[in-house]
DNA sequence: TATGAATGAGAATTCATTCAT
DNA sequence: CATGAATGAATTCTCATTCAT
């Protein structure tokens, strides 16, 4: 039971973390402010974390999961490679958009830590990439999609797109939501695809 | 005459802050460590920047108003649509080839700042994307690009294509030209837009 | 039976103290490395010390009663007082010398700690310099030391030496026997002492 | 000029963390109180020691520099070996007596530090050693000292009486003056080293 | 008795900024 | 204009001690 509470109180650490770091930025963000939102002692922070830069860290990995797993999991629901595809944009542009903070995180400040440290946070980003550059091979090998693409290039211009909408969602504050525009990128995509 | 002796200085703190702020980060960049790179005192950074900040941001605003300025002569030059597009395509890359340490303040501090002094930063953006979404409009008007598209969407996705190469192409540290990416990324956009 | 196990315990907190304050010095040591040593929990050691502090006291308490005690016995064993003295010779390097750590902290961490609860340490010492001033006294009424020496100033300055001597062997970390020095230091000792 | 203000500010510095220390011992002695102490701001100690340990180092090899250097001097202004031993244990009698804060430092806590800071510590008390040592070996020369004594070891027996000495007087808070003790400490060390 | 998670006061150190020279 | 010593607020992290179980 004991086990039970700590996973709570860390999970309840990382919520906090993402709410104080979205607001603030990491490195304005301090222990201090995410313990008493977190409703701990700052001294707790540490029986978690071994130091602030592992809490970040941690809040990178869940959602950076997230992405994955789930997208993932998408790939083997759809057959055809177009509808693969189309559920990618679609569930990206979706996990973004469900909670704007945690997207800040990975629009905003992931981009910052990259710098210092990218091995981890640039190795799931290419986790990532892999499962959009299968679904172009997929396609490219049904006939589905033109075949004179680099596929590992293509995976790259489609995250260029889908990336440069969500970190335009998150800065311009307005309330639209994020799914809506799976469609219009979706078809941008899908014509730079295409056998024409 | 001392105006050009200041100006000189000024330059130099702006080079020496793009170094370092491109090896260490924004945060972990001490104004003592410019200061000594540029060879002046830590106070007399102070006579030319109200603060550290102000660093950063003169460094974003040179880099950007050469994006800018070189994007709106490169239209002036070209007059066919897609001859402007290739053209911007390939000054985009060429620019951000051409200094690594520039580029990674542009390409990664510059997305962390975004956040707290997005006001400027994203308004800059913002005329960029306007001149892309112009050479887009008048594409759409002589016919050359399907009628279908929102320009200022397009012109967000084609921005997303060019930045996740630069990106890519600054996190992984690898020798390669960005210009070579030229025609790919072109022959990409372009499937996206033409009429077909 | 219970007493028995709780003195058990106890001890080996003392002895998981000794081991970890001969190695980090007092206040490079936490609590909560003595009781992983000692195979209890932090909190566990509360029951048996007040505090830290405590604990450091309780084991010079504990050093210094050997000293005390066989030092007494071994008095009361030889008669003449030229014998007693170089017995408290040898029993005072052979007891420094059978546990390193344990003569670490006599030597190394007592002398800092007399600093804040000199009152009961500094006793201690006293009541051993005692035990040498009393051979001394019984050595001059039986004529065979000299008379014109205060026997107070001869015990610190017997003190003295043994001192060093342990001293010197605890920071030279070489392999030598300290015991070994008896003679030598006896020696010296009564050239100082006899009547010449 | 500037390094002469310097110089001075670094000197207050110390002999505020020697009063400091003197009073506290170095745990429980902060920067800040330092600091206060010696009137400046507390990050205006770090411009002039790396940290705080280097404070300590500092105020340990200044003052043992004096005991190296003057004993030097001494044994220079004397020419027989007894001279030259007696004038070693009033000098080492007076210094000592001379600040007792100080002395607190070179008796209580240097003790401790030699826990983790010994290769300078002990070094220094080793030249100082070898000063006594000198000394012991030109009266064995001349023959005014027993020859049957190993100087090493004789140079120790002798540091250590006076070490005892002046420990003795730092914990026990009389007021007497430590100097007064020198005819006393010579007249033991030289019945101990004398030929009889 | 025994545990060990939680606490929170406290300390060292950094660094942007100022200002007397 | 230029300097760089001095400042002191602010932050991370440690660890003795407590207390609910």
């Amino acid at each position: 039971m004991a086990r039970q509470i700590d996973g709570k109180k860390k999970e309840r650490i990382q919520d906090a973390a993402v709410v104080e770091i979205a607001h603030w930025g990491y490195y304005q963000t301090t222990v201090a402010r995410i313990a008493k939102r977190a409703g701990v002692a700052d001294g707790t922070i540490y029986l978690y974390f071994k130091n602030k830069e592992e809490i970040l860290y941690s809040v990178f990995e869940r959602a950076m999961g997230r992405f994955i797993n789930e997208g993932r999991a998408s790939l083997e629901k759809s057959t055809g490679a177009k509808e693969k595809l189309r559920n990618i944009v679609e569930l990206h542009l979706t996990l973004v958009g469900e909670d704007r903070d945690q997207a800040i995180i990975t629009q905003v400040e992931l981009r910052h830590s990259l710098h210092f440290m990218d091995q981890l946070s640039r190795a799931q980003v290419g986790e990532y990439l892999e499962i959009i550059g299968k679904a172009v091979v997929q396609g490219q090998e049904s006939g589905e999609f033109r075949a004179d693409l680099d596929p590992v290039f293509a995976a790259k211009a489609i995250f260029g797109v889908l990336d440069e909408m969500a970190t335009d969602w998150v800065l311009s504050r307005r309330n639209t939501r994020l799914e809506s525009k799976t469609s219009a990128v979706f078809d941008f995509i899908w014509a730079g695809l295409r056998v024409c």
